[in-house]
DNA sequence: CGTGGATATATGCATATGCAGCTAATTCCA
DNA sequence: TGGAATTAGCTGCATATGCATATATCCACG
């Protein structure tokens, strides 16, 4: 006999995979997986290459700055620097002009070790691009949909 | 004076959102967000009603097993089951016919607990597809892509 | 009937994330 | 100008994840 109880619509749905917000993230982990390989050789992960990349780019890039344009927790960034200022690749300073403020920068091995990994970051994204051609537009539509959620937030 | 560094072709693919993996997670993050919020009232998190749903759905459920359908690590599962167990939602016991394997069930609570969160996780799920009526194609475009990655792997 | 290889779990270690709550600094306004 | 409201950042707490590794079983083969 079969003790399984009755699937509810709700229960069915959930468990054929077509609940969007645990699709989304089954292909979040399995890219972070790819693209956290690809960056091994450099003991970086692809979060850890995002974080410096925003550092390099901003004029003045502070925690709060760079968490509201990855679009995560200030405390989660908080966190995700200090292994990076823990090795060495990230410096900071509090900002002159508002205290409250921490100013971060690269320190020269960490501009280097930016540079020598976004190279490897860019094979990781060109065989994806190259194995499934069409990601590119399935990630931008999805991304659009996405920040349309966003926008009725507030 | 602009003391900022020139940009490299690959670093300003990765800034403007383009990245494939980065891109993903973010909208990951917003959804979980969002599904988790509302499932606050149950204490149940998107992951783990999920993972409930999968224990009520399958005949003879252990770690590995649901693991691999949820297709993450077996350690994380491992972890995950952890806060279920000890909040009395799942029980476990060794297999019979192997004693390497766990063989978990739901209590009579997590089953009601499951069965109330997913009238929540039905409504957050409509909420997402109304306001954003193309997404379920989007989610489906990109799952497909992304498993044809997958499929390159072994 | 061993014994080596494969399988199922768990643990140590590390990052990733979010929420709540705390402190310090800044800003705004009466 | 002085206190209220806001803002930046941190820490405590909890889950989410993955990798490497240790342990217990199981299984197939000699």
């Amino acid at each position: 006999m079969d003790r399984r109880p009755p699937e509810t619509p709700a229960l069915a749905e959930l468990l054929t995979g077509s609940c969007y917000c645990l699709a989304t993230r089954r292909a979040s982990r399995r890219l972070v997986r790819l693209y956290d390989a690809a960056l091994a050789d450099h003991d970086l992960t692809i979060s850890q290459l995002a974080t410096l990349a925003w550092i390099r780019h901003l004029r003045h890039p502070t925690v709060q700055r760079i968490a509201d344009l990855m679009e995560m927790d200030q405390s989660a960034l908080s966190r995700g620097l200090m292994p990076l200022e823990r090795a060495g690749l990230v410096s900071s300073a509090p900002d002159e002009k508002d205290k409250r403020k921490r100013v971060l920068r690269l320190t020269e091995e960490g501009d280097q070790r930016l540079i020598a990994a976004s190279a490897d970051w860019q094979k990781a994204q060109d065989e994806v691009a190259r194995q499934q051609a069409d990601i590119g537009a399935d990630v931008t539509r999805l991304m659009a949909g996405i920040n349309r959620l966003a926008a009725n937030d507030g």
